[in-house]
DNA sequence: GATAACTTGCACAACACTGTGCAAGTTATC
DNA sequence: GATAACTTGCACAGTGTTGTGCAAGTTATC
Protein backbone atom coordinates (compact mmCIF):
# COMPACT_ATOMS: atom_id res chain seq x y z
CA UNK A 1 0.00 0.00 0.00
CA UNK A 2 1.27 3.35 -1.04
CA UNK A 3 1.56 5.84 1.88
CA UNK A 4 -1.92 6.43 3.90
CA UNK A 5 -1.54 10.10 3.37
CA UNK A 6 -1.97 11.00 -0.02
CA UNK A 7 -3.39 7.98 -0.95
CA UNK A 8 -4.27 8.99 -4.25
CA UNK A 9 -5.00 6.13 -6.58
CA UNK A 10 -3.68 7.07 -9.74
CA UNK A 11 -6.07 7.95 -12.49
CA UNK A 12 -7.70 4.86 -13.89
CA UNK A 13 -6.97 3.97 -17.28
CA UNK A 14 -10.29 3.99 -19.11
CA UNK A 15 -10.16 8.15 -17.66
CA UNK A 16 -7.33 8.38 -19.63
CA UNK A 17 -8.22 6.43 -22.48
CA UNK A 18 -11.23 9.06 -22.62
CA UNK A 19 -9.28 12.22 -22.37
CA UNK A 20 -7.27 10.90 -25.59
CA UNK A 21 -10.99 9.95 -26.70
CA UNK A 22 -11.73 13.62 -26.47
CA UNK A 23 -8.72 15.46 -27.87
CA UNK A 24 -9.30 13.41 -30.28
CA UNK A 25 -13.01 14.12 -31.09
CA UNK A 26 -11.99 17.68 -30.78
CA UNK A 27 -9.67 17.24 -33.44
CA UNK A 28 -12.01 16.10 -35.75
CA UNK A 29 -14.73 18.57 -34.85
CA UNK A 30 -12.94 21.76 -34.53
CA UNK A 31 -10.99 21.20 -37.65
CA UNK A 32 -14.64 21.80 -39.23
CA UNK A 33 -16.54 23.78 -37.38
CA UNK A 34 -13.98 26.18 -34.91
CA UNK A 35 -17.46 26.70 -33.13
CA UNK A 36 -18.37 23.13 -32.34
CA UNK A 37 -20.19 23.00 -28.96
CA UNK A 38 -18.87 21.32 -26.15
CA UNK A 39 -21.91 18.62 -26.18
CA UNK A 40 -21.13 18.19 -29.94
CA UNK A 41 -17.61 17.13 -28.86
CA UNK A 42 -18.34 14.95 -26.10
CA UNK A 43 -21.06 13.28 -28.41
CA UNK A 44 -18.63 12.45 -30.55
CA UNK A 45 -16.08 11.16 -28.29
CA UNK A 46 -18.64 8.93 -26.82
CA UNK A 47 -19.29 10.71 -23.44
CA UNK A 48 -21.62 12.73 -21.97
CA UNK A 49 -20.76 16.50 -22.03
CA UNK A 50 -20.61 16.08 -18.12
CA UNK A 51 -18.57 13.64 -18.57
CA UNK A 52 -15.98 15.91 -20.59
CA UNK A 53 -16.06 19.05 -17.72
CA UNK A 54 -14.51 16.01 -15.46
CA UNK A 55 -11.18 16.17 -17.89
CA UNK A 56 -11.00 19.81 -18.40
CA UNK A 57 -12.43 22.95 -16.60
CA UNK A 58 -13.65 24.07 -19.55
CA UNK A 59 -13.95 24.96 -23.26
CA UNK A 60 -11.26 27.13 -23.62
CA UNK A 61 -8.70 24.67 -21.56
CA UNK A 62 -9.82 21.75 -24.07
CA UNK A 63 -8.81 24.56 -26.72
CA UNK A 64 -5.90 24.84 -25.25
CA UNK A 65 -4.13 21.64 -25.03
CA UNK A 66 -5.26 21.07 -28.94
CA UNK A 67 -3.08 24.08 -29.38
CA UNK A 68 -0.48 22.73 -27.42
CA UNK A 69 -0.51 19.62 -29.12
CA UNK A 70 0.05 21.56 -32.63
CA UNK A 71 2.49 24.32 -30.66
CA UNK A 72 4.76 21.18 -29.76
CA UNK A 73 4.52 19.36 -33.49
CA UNK A 74 5.09 22.47 -35.46
CA UNK A 75 8.12 23.24 -33.16
CA UNK A 76 9.64 19.52 -34.29
CA UNK A 77 9.16 20.23 -37.76
CA UNK A 78 10.56 23.84 -37.44
CA UNK A 79 13.72 22.36 -35.89
CA UNK A 80 13.99 19.08 -38.58
CA UNK A 81 14.65 21.85 -41.49
CA UNK A 82 18.45 22.51 -41.69
CA UNK A 83 18.78 22.52 -45.42
CA UNK A 84 21.61 25.27 -46.74
CA UNK A 85 19.62 25.39 -50.01
CA UNK A 86 16.88 27.67 -49.36
CA UNK A 87 14.75 26.49 -51.88
CA UNK A 88 15.16 22.59 -50.64
CA UNK A 89 15.06 24.06 -47.28
CA UNK A 90 11.36 25.22 -47.77
CA UNK A 91 10.07 22.34 -50.37
CA UNK A 92 11.23 20.28 -47.35
CA UNK A 93 9.28 22.32 -44.99
CA UNK A 94 6.21 22.08 -46.90
CA UNK A 95 6.18 18.57 -47.28
CA UNK A 96 6.77 17.97 -43.61
CA UNK A 97 3.91 20.35 -42.85
CA UNK A 98 1.54 18.54 -45.45
CA UNK A 99 2.23 15.61 -43.04
CA UNK A 100 1.11 17.44 -40.10
CA UNK A 101 -2.30 18.78 -42.36
CA UNK A 102 -4.89 17.45 -39.59
CA UNK A 103 -2.80 19.63 -36.91
CA UNK A 104 -2.70 22.12 -39.31
CA UNK A 105 -6.46 22.31 -39.89
CA UNK A 106 -7.21 22.75 -36.49
CA UNK A 107 -4.55 25.27 -35.88
CA UNK A 108 -5.84 27.45 -38.90
CA UNK A 109 -9.51 26.79 -37.95
CA UNK A 110 -8.74 27.42 -34.31
CA UNK A 111 -7.34 30.75 -35.41
CA UNK A 112 -9.96 31.84 -36.87
CA UNK A 113 -11.53 32.45 -33.57
CA UNK A 114 -10.60 35.58 -32.09
CA UNK A 115 -9.92 34.80 -29.27
CA UNK A 116 -7.43 32.44 -29.33
CA UNK A 117 -5.77 34.73 -31.67
CA UNK A 118 -2.48 35.18 -29.67
CA UNK A 119 -2.60 31.91 -28.19
CA UNK A 120 -1.88 30.43 -31.89
CA UNK A 121 0.39 33.45 -32.52
CA UNK A 122 2.81 32.53 -29.99
CA UNK A 123 2.53 28.64 -30.93
CA UNK A 124 3.65 29.36 -34.27
CA UNK A 125 6.04 31.45 -33.57
CA UNK A 126 9.24 29.38 -33.34
CA UNK A 127 8.00 27.51 -36.84
CA UNK A 128 7.41 31.52 -38.58
CA UNK A 129 11.02 32.30 -37.03
CA UNK A 130 12.40 29.36 -39.23
CA UNK A 131 10.57 30.45 -42.37
CA UNK A 132 11.72 34.39 -42.13
CA UNK A 133 15.38 32.62 -41.46
CA UNK A 134 15.24 30.44 -44.39
CA UNK A 135 13.37 33.23 -46.70
CA UNK A 136 16.19 35.83 -45.64
CA UNK A 137 18.77 33.22 -46.12
CA UNK A 138 17.50 32.28 -49.27
CA UNK A 139 17.18 35.88 -51.14
CA UNK A 140 20.97 37.00 -50.11
CA UNK A 141 22.29 33.43 -51.73
CA UNK A 142 19.75 34.13 -54.82
CA UNK A 143 18.10 31.54 -54.84
CA UNK A 144 14.69 32.98 -53.79
CA UNK A 145 12.58 35.94 -55.36
CA UNK A 146 14.20 39.39 -54.27
CA UNK A 147 11.15 41.42 -55.32
CA UNK A 148 9.23 40.51 -52.40
CA UNK A 149 10.48 42.11 -48.83
CA UNK A 150 11.69 38.79 -46.38
CA UNK A 151 9.02 39.53 -43.93
CA UNK A 152 6.57 39.47 -46.36
CA UNK A 153 7.53 36.66 -48.63
CA UNK A 154 8.36 34.65 -45.34
CA UNK A 155 4.08 35.49 -44.81
CA UNK A 156 3.09 34.86 -48.16
CA UNK A 157 4.84 31.32 -47.87
CA UNK A 158 3.14 30.51 -44.73
CA UNK A 159 -0.27 31.37 -46.08
CA UNK A 160 0.37 29.52 -49.01
CA UNK A 161 0.87 26.63 -46.94
CA UNK A 162 -2.16 26.81 -44.93
CA UNK A 163 -4.05 27.62 -48.05
CA UNK A 164 -3.32 24.42 -49.90
CA UNK A 165 -3.01 22.28 -46.70
CA UNK A 166 -6.34 23.10 -45.47
CA UNK A 167 -8.40 23.88 -48.70
CA UNK A 168 -7.67 21.75 -51.02
CA UNK A 169 -8.27 17.76 -50.64
CA UNK A 170 -5.65 17.47 -48.66
CA UNK A 171 -6.29 13.38 -48.24
CA UNK A 172 -5.19 12.47 -51.80
CA UNK A 173 -1.27 11.96 -52.18
CA UNK A 174 -1.17 14.13 -54.77
CA UNK A 175 -1.87 17.32 -52.46
CA UNK A 176 1.51 16.52 -51.10
CA UNK A 177 3.18 17.68 -54.77
CA UNK A 178 0.66 20.23 -54.63
CA UNK A 179 1.50 22.10 -51.45
CA UNK A 180 4.95 21.46 -52.27
CA UNK A 181 5.00 22.93 -55.55
CA UNK A 182 3.02 25.91 -54.56
CA UNK A 183 5.09 26.30 -52.06
CA UNK A 184 8.29 26.78 -54.60
CA UNK A 185 6.07 28.84 -56.71
CA UNK A 186 5.30 31.83 -54.38
CA UNK A 187 8.60 31.57 -53.63
CA UNK A 188 9.31 32.59 -57.16
CA UNK A 189 10.36 29.51 -58.90
CA UNK A 190 9.40 29.00 -62.42
CA UNK A 191 7.33 25.55 -62.16
CA UNK A 192 9.91 23.68 -64.44
CA UNK A 193 12.65 24.77 -61.98
CA UNK A 194 10.03 23.48 -59.26
CA UNK A 195 10.09 20.26 -61.23
CA UNK A 196 13.93 20.02 -61.86
CA UNK A 197 14.64 20.57 -57.58
CA UNK A 198 12.38 18.02 -56.66
CA UNK A 199 13.73 15.53 -59.61
CA UNK A 200 17.24 16.20 -57.74
CA UNK A 201 16.12 15.69 -54.23
CA UNK A 202 13.21 12.89 -54.57
CA UNK A 203 13.55 12.07 -50.94
CA UNK A 204 11.22 15.02 -50.21
CA UNK A 205 8.59 13.80 -52.04
CA UNK A 206 8.98 10.17 -50.76
CA UNK A 207 6.70 8.61 -48.48
CA UNK A 208 5.89 10.15 -45.51
CA UNK A 209 7.82 8.32 -43.86
CA UNK A 210 7.97 8.25 -39.76
CA UNK A 211 6.86 10.94 -38.13
CA UNK A 212 9.84 12.91 -36.55
CA UNK A 213 7.74 14.09 -34.58
CA UNK A 214 7.36 15.87 -30.71
CA UNK A 215 7.96 13.85 -28.28
CA UNK A 216 4.95 12.90 -25.57
CA UNK A 217 1.55 13.85 -27.14
CA UNK A 218 0.31 11.45 -29.51
CA UNK A 219 -1.58 13.00 -32.38
CA UNK A 220 -4.84 12.89 -31.56
CA UNK A 221 -6.01 12.71 -35.37
CA UNK A 222 -4.06 9.67 -35.52
CA UNK A 223 -5.25 7.07 -32.40
CA UNK A 224 -7.83 5.88 -34.85
CA UNK A 225 -9.90 3.52 -32.49
CA UNK A 226 -9.66 6.30 -29.86
CA UNK A 227 -12.50 8.11 -32.22
CA UNK A 228 -14.84 5.91 -32.52
CA UNK A 229 -17.93 8.49 -34.08
CA UNK A 230 -17.76 9.06 -37.55
CA UNK A 231 -14.73 8.76 -40.72
CA UNK A 232 -14.34 12.16 -41.22
CA UNK A 233 -15.99 12.86 -44.02
CA UNK A 234 -12.93 14.87 -45.75
CA UNK A 235 -15.20 16.99 -48.31
CA UNK B 1 -52.35 63.56 -56.99
CA UNK B 2 -51.66 60.21 -57.83
CA UNK B 3 -54.09 57.62 -58.03
CA UNK B 4 -56.26 57.42 -54.65
CA UNK B 5 -56.44 53.72 -54.55
CA UNK B 6 -52.44 52.43 -54.22
CA UNK B 7 -52.11 55.99 -53.15
CA UNK B 8 -48.58 54.37 -51.44
CA UNK B 9 -46.26 57.11 -50.94
CA UNK B 10 -43.07 56.42 -52.29
CA UNK B 11 -40.78 55.18 -49.70
CA UNK B 12 -38.93 58.24 -47.63
CA UNK B 13 -35.15 59.16 -48.94
CA UNK B 14 -33.87 59.20 -45.71
CA UNK B 15 -35.30 55.53 -44.96
CA UNK B 16 -33.48 54.55 -48.18
CA UNK B 17 -30.35 55.99 -46.96
CA UNK B 18 -30.47 53.98 -43.83
CA UNK B 19 -31.17 51.03 -45.64
CA UNK B 20 -28.00 51.85 -47.36
CA UNK B 21 -26.21 52.77 -44.27
CA UNK B 22 -26.95 49.27 -42.69
CA UNK B 23 -25.56 47.70 -46.04
CA UNK B 24 -22.58 49.38 -45.71
CA UNK B 25 -22.53 48.96 -41.80
CA UNK B 26 -22.64 45.11 -42.70
CA UNK B 27 -19.98 44.97 -45.13
CA UNK B 28 -17.20 46.32 -42.96
CA UNK B 29 -18.89 44.25 -39.60
CA UNK B 30 -19.10 41.14 -41.73
CA UNK B 31 -16.27 41.23 -43.26
CA UNK B 32 -14.33 41.71 -39.82
CA UNK B 33 -16.24 39.05 -37.80
CA UNK B 34 -18.92 36.81 -40.46
CA UNK B 35 -20.82 36.42 -37.00
CA UNK B 36 -21.56 39.80 -36.42
CA UNK B 37 -24.79 40.17 -34.00
CA UNK B 38 -27.85 42.24 -35.96
CA UNK B 39 -27.68 44.66 -33.04
CA UNK B 40 -23.79 45.06 -33.93
CA UNK B 41 -24.59 46.01 -37.33
CA UNK B 42 -27.60 47.58 -36.74
CA UNK B 43 -25.55 50.31 -34.35
CA UNK B 44 -22.76 50.69 -36.63
CA UNK B 45 -25.25 51.91 -38.74
CA UNK B 46 -26.34 54.02 -36.08
CA UNK B 47 -29.94 52.80 -36.18
CA UNK B 48 -31.56 50.47 -33.28
CA UNK B 49 -31.80 47.14 -34.09
CA UNK B 50 -35.53 47.40 -33.98
CA UNK B 51 -35.24 49.45 -37.28
CA UNK B 52 -33.34 46.98 -39.45
CA UNK B 53 -36.00 44.53 -39.02
CA UNK B 54 -37.94 47.29 -41.09
CA UNK B 55 -35.69 47.22 -43.91
CA UNK B 56 -35.07 43.56 -43.72
CA UNK B 57 -37.17 40.29 -43.28
CA UNK B 58 -34.46 38.94 -41.05
CA UNK B 59 -30.76 37.86 -40.83
CA UNK B 60 -30.65 35.96 -43.74
CA UNK B 61 -31.75 38.34 -46.26
CA UNK B 62 -29.42 40.59 -45.19
CA UNK B 63 -26.39 38.60 -45.74
CA UNK B 64 -27.96 37.65 -49.49
CA UNK B 65 -28.07 41.08 -49.73
CA UNK B 66 -24.64 41.46 -49.72
CA UNK B 67 -23.79 38.08 -51.62
CA UNK B 68 -26.24 39.42 -54.25
CA UNK B 69 -23.68 42.52 -54.55
CA UNK B 70 -20.33 41.35 -54.65
CA UNK B 71 -22.12 38.64 -57.28
CA UNK B 72 -22.98 41.21 -59.36
CA UNK B 73 -19.26 42.75 -59.05
CA UNK B 74 -17.33 39.61 -59.58
CA UNK B 75 -19.19 38.64 -62.65
CA UNK B 76 -18.51 42.49 -64.28
CA UNK B 77 -14.95 41.44 -63.08
CA UNK B 78 -15.04 38.03 -65.25
CA UNK B 79 -16.72 39.43 -68.57
CA UNK B 80 -14.24 42.73 -68.26
CA UNK B 81 -11.28 40.31 -68.88
CA UNK B 82 -10.88 39.18 -72.81
CA UNK B 83 -6.94 39.07 -73.06
CA UNK B 84 -5.61 36.38 -75.53
CA UNK B 85 -2.60 35.67 -73.44
CA UNK B 86 -3.31 33.72 -70.39
CA UNK B 87 -0.90 34.75 -68.14
CA UNK B 88 -1.80 38.62 -69.39
CA UNK B 89 -5.50 37.90 -68.53
CA UNK B 90 -4.62 35.89 -65.04
CA UNK B 91 -2.69 39.52 -63.83
CA UNK B 92 -5.72 41.40 -65.15
CA UNK B 93 -8.22 39.63 -63.55
CA UNK B 94 -5.80 39.94 -59.93
CA UNK B 95 -5.60 43.22 -60.58
CA UNK B 96 -9.65 43.84 -61.23
CA UNK B 97 -10.37 41.82 -57.86
CA UNK B 98 -7.71 43.56 -56.09
CA UNK B 99 -9.85 46.41 -57.04
CA UNK B 100 -12.81 44.83 -55.28
CA UNK B 101 -11.10 43.75 -52.27
CA UNK B 102 -14.06 45.03 -49.84
CA UNK B 103 -16.51 42.51 -51.57
CA UNK B 104 -13.86 39.85 -51.75
CA UNK B 105 -13.71 40.34 -47.75
CA UNK B 106 -17.08 39.87 -46.82
CA UNK B 107 -18.07 37.04 -49.53
CA UNK B 108 -14.97 35.34 -48.01
CA UNK B 109 -16.13 35.94 -44.78
CA UNK B 110 -19.88 34.69 -45.12
CA UNK B 111 -19.02 31.79 -46.89
CA UNK B 112 -16.98 30.51 -43.80
CA UNK B 113 -20.81 30.16 -42.61
CA UNK B 114 -22.01 26.65 -43.79
CA UNK B 115 -24.66 27.92 -44.11
CA UNK B 116 -24.74 30.08 -46.79
CA UNK B 117 -22.34 27.74 -48.67
CA UNK B 118 -24.37 27.16 -51.52
CA UNK B 119 -25.16 31.06 -52.16
CA UNK B 120 -21.56 32.11 -52.40
CA UNK B 121 -21.23 29.29 -54.35
CA UNK B 122 -23.39 29.70 -57.38
CA UNK B 123 -22.46 33.84 -56.86
CA UNK B 124 -18.99 33.09 -57.50
CA UNK B 125 -19.67 30.33 -60.65
CA UNK B 126 -19.61 32.65 -63.49
CA UNK B 127 -16.06 34.29 -62.34
CA UNK B 128 -14.95 30.14 -61.44
CA UNK B 129 -15.74 29.48 -64.81
CA UNK B 130 -13.82 32.32 -66.09
CA UNK B 131 -10.68 31.17 -64.61
CA UNK B 132 -11.14 27.71 -65.78
CA UNK B 133 -11.23 28.91 -69.23
CA UNK B 134 -8.23 31.20 -68.56
CA UNK B 135 -6.27 28.06 -67.14
CA UNK B 136 -7.19 25.80 -69.74
CA UNK B 137 -6.53 28.16 -72.63
CA UNK B 138 -3.38 29.05 -70.90
CA UNK B 139 -2.08 25.48 -70.82
CA UNK B 140 -3.00 24.62 -74.38
CA UNK B 141 -1.25 28.00 -75.37
CA UNK B 142 2.30 26.70 -73.33
CA UNK B 143 1.61 29.49 -71.40
CA UNK B 144 0.52 28.41 -67.92
CA UNK B 145 2.38 25.21 -66.21
CA UNK B 146 0.90 22.04 -67.22
CA UNK B 147 2.55 19.93 -63.86
CA UNK B 148 -1.11 20.77 -62.46
CA UNK B 149 -4.32 19.80 -64.10
CA UNK B 150 -6.53 22.59 -65.42
CA UNK B 151 -9.79 22.47 -62.88
CA UNK B 152 -6.66 22.22 -59.70
CA UNK B 153 -4.74 25.18 -60.78
CA UNK B 154 -8.28 27.27 -61.62
CA UNK B 155 -8.70 26.59 -57.91
CA UNK B 156 -5.21 27.17 -57.04
CA UNK B 157 -5.67 30.46 -59.09
CA UNK B 158 -8.71 31.46 -56.90
CA UNK B 159 -7.43 30.43 -53.63
CA UNK B 160 -4.09 32.15 -53.99
CA UNK B 161 -5.76 35.67 -55.30
CA UNK B 162 -8.62 35.07 -52.14
CA UNK B 163 -5.43 34.53 -49.28
CA UNK B 164 -3.46 37.82 -50.36
CA UNK B 165 -6.32 39.86 -50.82
CA UNK B 166 -7.88 38.95 -47.22
CA UNK B 167 -5.14 38.50 -45.70
CA UNK B 168 -2.28 40.60 -46.38
CA UNK B 169 -2.47 43.92 -45.44
CA UNK B 170 -4.85 45.02 -48.69
CA UNK B 171 -4.57 48.84 -48.18
CA UNK B 172 -1.24 49.41 -48.84
CA UNK B 173 -0.53 50.03 -52.31
CA UNK B 174 2.00 47.43 -52.52
CA UNK B 175 -0.32 44.83 -52.32
CA UNK B 176 -1.65 44.96 -55.10
CA UNK B 177 1.21 44.79 -56.57
CA UNK B 178 1.57 41.56 -53.91
CA UNK B 179 -1.53 39.84 -55.66
CA UNK B 180 -0.97 40.29 -59.07
CA UNK B 181 2.53 38.76 -58.80
CA UNK B 182 1.36 35.97 -56.62
CA UNK B 183 -1.14 34.78 -58.52
CA UNK B 184 1.41 34.51 -61.68
CA UNK B 185 3.37 32.58 -59.52
CA UNK B 186 1.37 30.28 -58.80
CA UNK B 187 0.29 30.07 -62.40
CA UNK B 188 3.18 28.81 -63.14
CA UNK B 189 6.09 31.77 -64.05
CA UNK B 190 9.26 32.28 -62.10
CA UNK B 191 9.12 35.90 -60.39
CA UNK B 192 11.75 37.63 -63.30
CA UNK B 193 9.45 36.22 -65.78
CA UNK B 194 6.60 38.01 -63.82
CA UNK B 195 8.43 40.85 -63.83
CA UNK B 196 9.37 41.21 -66.89
CA UNK B 197 5.34 40.00 -68.01
CA UNK B 198 4.07 43.16 -66.00
CA UNK B 199 6.97 45.33 -67.38
CA UNK B 200 5.77 44.55 -71.10
CA UNK B 201 2.24 45.32 -69.58
CA UNK B 202 2.63 48.26 -67.45
CA UNK B 203 -1.18 49.38 -67.55
CA UNK B 204 -2.11 46.19 -65.20
CA UNK B 205 -0.32 47.87 -62.58
CA UNK B 206 -1.05 51.34 -63.23
CA UNK B 207 -3.47 53.31 -61.08
CA UNK B 208 -7.11 51.99 -60.12
CA UNK B 209 -8.43 53.31 -62.86
CA UNK B 210 -12.18 54.23 -62.65
CA UNK B 211 -13.88 50.81 -61.56
CA UNK B 212 -14.76 49.27 -64.80
CA UNK B 213 -16.85 46.96 -63.05
CA UNK B 214 -21.01 47.07 -62.86
CA UNK B 215 -22.21 50.29 -63.44
CA UNK B 216 -24.32 52.04 -60.67
CA UNK B 217 -23.99 50.99 -57.60
CA UNK B 218 -20.50 52.17 -55.26
CA UNK B 219 -18.79 49.55 -53.26
CA UNK B 220 -21.04 49.82 -50.31
CA UNK B 221 -17.81 50.23 -47.98
CA UNK B 222 -17.04 53.28 -49.14
CA UNK B 223 -20.02 55.76 -50.15
CA UNK B 224 -21.88 54.93 -47.38
CA UNK B 225 -24.20 58.11 -48.13
CA UNK B 226 -25.22 57.32 -52.16
CA UNK B 227 -25.88 54.39 -53.18
CA UNK B 228 -29.85 54.73 -53.88
CA UNK B 229 -32.64 52.22 -55.26
CA UNK B 230 -32.07 48.57 -55.48
CA UNK B 231 -28.74 46.54 -54.81
CA UNK B 232 -27.09 45.98 -57.94
CA UNK B 233 -28.23 47.44 -61.55
CA UNK B 234 -27.17 44.01 -63.21
CA UNK B 235 -27.84 45.00 -66.59
C1' DG C 1 -14.75 -7.41 -2.29
C1' DA C 2 -14.23 -2.70 -0.70
C1' DT C 3 -13.37 1.69 -2.39
C1' DA C 4 -12.47 5.47 -4.89
C1' DA C 5 -12.75 6.95 -9.52
C1' DC C 6 -15.51 7.66 -13.16
C1' DT C 7 -19.91 8.40 -15.92
C1' DT C 8 -24.65 9.59 -16.46
C1' DG C 9 -28.78 12.20 -16.48
C1' DC C 10 -31.20 15.77 -14.85
C1' DA C 11 -32.01 20.32 -13.22
C1' DC C 12 -30.56 24.84 -12.93
C1' DA C 13 -28.83 29.72 -13.62
C1' DA C 14 -26.67 32.64 -16.74
C1' DC C 15 -25.77 34.62 -21.05
C1' DA C 16 -26.25 36.07 -25.94
C1' DC C 17 -28.82 36.05 -29.65
C1' DT C 18 -33.12 36.27 -32.94
C1' DG C 19 -37.52 37.90 -34.36
C1' DT C 20 -42.00 40.11 -33.11
C1' DG C 21 -45.61 43.26 -30.95
C1' DC C 22 -46.78 47.65 -29.48
C1' DA C 23 -47.04 52.41 -27.86
C1' DA C 24 -44.90 56.69 -28.32
C1' DG C 25 -42.37 59.72 -30.54
C1' DT C 26 -40.12 62.22 -34.87
C1' DT C 27 -39.88 63.60 -39.69
C1' DA C 28 -40.21 63.62 -44.74
C1' DT C 29 -43.68 64.08 -48.01
C1' DC C 30 -47.99 65.16 -49.73
C1' DG D 1 -50.35 71.20 -41.60
C1' DA D 2 -52.15 66.50 -42.05
C1' DT D 3 -50.57 62.06 -42.75
C1' DA D 4 -48.17 58.20 -43.47
C1' DA D 5 -43.60 56.58 -43.01
C1' DC D 6 -40.09 55.84 -40.11
C1' DT D 7 -37.47 55.15 -35.61
C1' DT D 8 -37.15 54.07 -30.81
C1' DG D 9 -37.33 51.54 -26.62
C1' DC D 10 -39.25 48.12 -24.19
C1' DA D 11 -41.07 43.64 -23.32
C1' DC D 12 -41.47 39.05 -24.62
C1' DA D 13 -40.91 34.15 -26.20
C1' DG D 14 -37.86 31.07 -28.12
C1' DT D 15 -33.36 28.94 -29.00
C1' DG D 16 -28.75 27.41 -28.18
C1' DT D 17 -25.02 27.65 -25.56
C1' DT D 18 -21.85 27.25 -21.14
C1' DG D 19 -20.69 25.69 -16.62
C1' DT D 20 -22.21 23.68 -12.07
C1' DG D 21 -24.52 20.68 -8.41
C1' DC D 22 -26.13 16.39 -7.11
C1' DA D 23 -27.88 11.64 -6.73
C1' DA D 24 -27.40 7.23 -8.65
C1' DG D 25 -25.17 3.92 -11.11
C1' DT D 26 -20.96 1.37 -13.08
C1' DT D 27 -16.14 -0.15 -13.08
C1' DA D 28 -11.10 -0.25 -12.64
C1' DT D 29 -7.98 -0.67 -9.06
C1' DC D 30 -6.45 -1.63 -4.66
Amino acid sequence: MTSPIDAARRPRRDALENRAGILAAAHVALAHDPRASVDAIARQAGLSRRALYGHFDDRDALVRELVAQGAARFNAVARSIDDDDARVALARLAAALWNEAAHVQVLAAIALDEAHLDETATALAPLRRAVVRIVREGQQADALRTDVAAPTLARLVEETARTVITRIDASSPAARDLAVRSVLSIAGLSWREAAALLADHPEILAAPTAPAAAEGAPTAAEAPEAAPGTPEATE
